[in-house]
DNA sequence: TAGATTGTTAATCGATTAACAATC
DNA sequence: TAGATTGTTAATCGATTAACAATC
């Protein structure tokens, strides 16, 4: 109950749906929740949902989950106990979209500050975090202790900025920018790719809508 | 070499991954490319990117996949060939992220039309998607045949619209707001949420970071 | 030819499910 | 108490890896 440490990537995964889940279970005044209903709404078994949720909250028999108490277990291992620190790079139209949207803390995830080339841009303050000049990232990323770099600039210049922040001590980047970005292996790298998301849709559409001969119609269960 | 059908799920998931590294190979003039390489860059096992391009590229042995003729080849299977169209409702910082994203063409995304309720956003055009008034959707769903719905809008909004796209024809939603739908299990729902990446971020600077009794240090590779 | 790299199969691994005893 | 639902174990499933023959 403390860390993501000992959970398993697949666990991992769905935390952040669980912890979605319980929040709005509470805030439509649920109390309580079993697994099967649970597992209903991430598509999978309810012994997998049970199981996901040892060492996050404890269920009573007969009752199921204690909506309350699971959503604040929840916000202590993504979020609380997890915290790390942030810097943003390239404030355009999805820079300022992640920097406004309000839950990544409870993620853990603390964007400190933004930076961008463009002057026109530095100096402002989007969702909490000031917009400093690029310039200044090198010397900032030790003296806060940053250890994640969040890259949301435009292709082309996503390799040469991903390379400062590793220089500059940054440990782990979170690539929003659509290249693949090569870097030494001890830095932890992930490339966020919305086709991937699309890509599931598109695939789960097709094998609905595909009348394969004598097939059962639907496998059933939200894409998660 | 047609579709997503015959793929496996976990295929599926790194398609776009591999249409990304391509691309990028492609930009900087490689010409071939070997399973090892790609292998390394993914973080995975080379007969398994061998596997997955069954069906998608014909390789050389000795001399690798060839990197325009496979780029040409992902794109039709995830475009060209897979097109669908949709509607993106909420024109926000996030919405207009998504509506000036180039690139969801190449994934066989095609926004026709986004809708807000605020008249000031209406009758612009952004990333080439006209912005209409949300009245105006339920009429158009079945008119332009479209199958996706993509949703932008604020979490108090996102039932309520949701249901309004289902009931005007729509087979898959596509939900960025950070709520859980409920909706009828034929509809086909995503639930994109950006704390999915950053908890396997967090989770892997921790196994990393965290120095565990005699274990090896780092696993090594990338997370994707 | 020799050697490197593909395509493919069998073995391994991890994740999911089904079943059931424990519990409220 | 009876019944529903949890926690946990064994069985199943699917995905990944390792090995190797085929090939250029």
């Amino acid at each position: 109950v403390t860390g993501l440490r000992n959970l398993s990537p697949a666990t991992v995964t769905r935390l952040p749906h669980y912890y979605q889940i319980f929040k709005t279970l509470h805030e439509r005044g649920r109390g309580y929740v079993s697994s099967e209903r649970l597992a209903g709404l991430l598509g999978i078994a309810p012994s997998l949902v049970r199981r996901d949720l040892v060492g996050v909250a404890s269920g009573v028999p007969k009752v199921g989950y204690a909506v309350p108490h699971s959503l604040r277990s929840l916000q202590e291992i993504l979020g609380v106990n997890n915290t790390k620190k942030a810097f943003l790079v390239g404030v355009g139209s999805l820079g300022q979209a992640l920097l406004g949207y309000r839950g990544f803390d409870e993620y853990g995830l603390r964007i400190v500050a933004a930076f961008d080339v463009d002057p026109a841009k530095v100096g402002r303050s989007i969702g909490g975090a000031p917009v400093l000049p690029v310039s200044r990232l090198t010397g900032l990323v030790r003296r806060l202790q940053v250890m994640v770099g969040v890259l949301a600039v435009p292709a082309d210049q996503a390799q040469e900025v991903a390379t400062m922040m590793v220089n500059s001590g940054i440990k782990a980047i979170w690539n929003f920018a659509p290249v693949t970005l090569e870097l030494t292996p001890e830095v932890i790298v992930r490339h966020e790719n919305l086709g991937v998301g699309f890509a599931l849709v598109s695939y789960e559409l097709e094998r609905r809508l595909t009348p394969t001969s004598g097939s059962d119609q639907h496998g059933g269960g939200p894409c998660r």
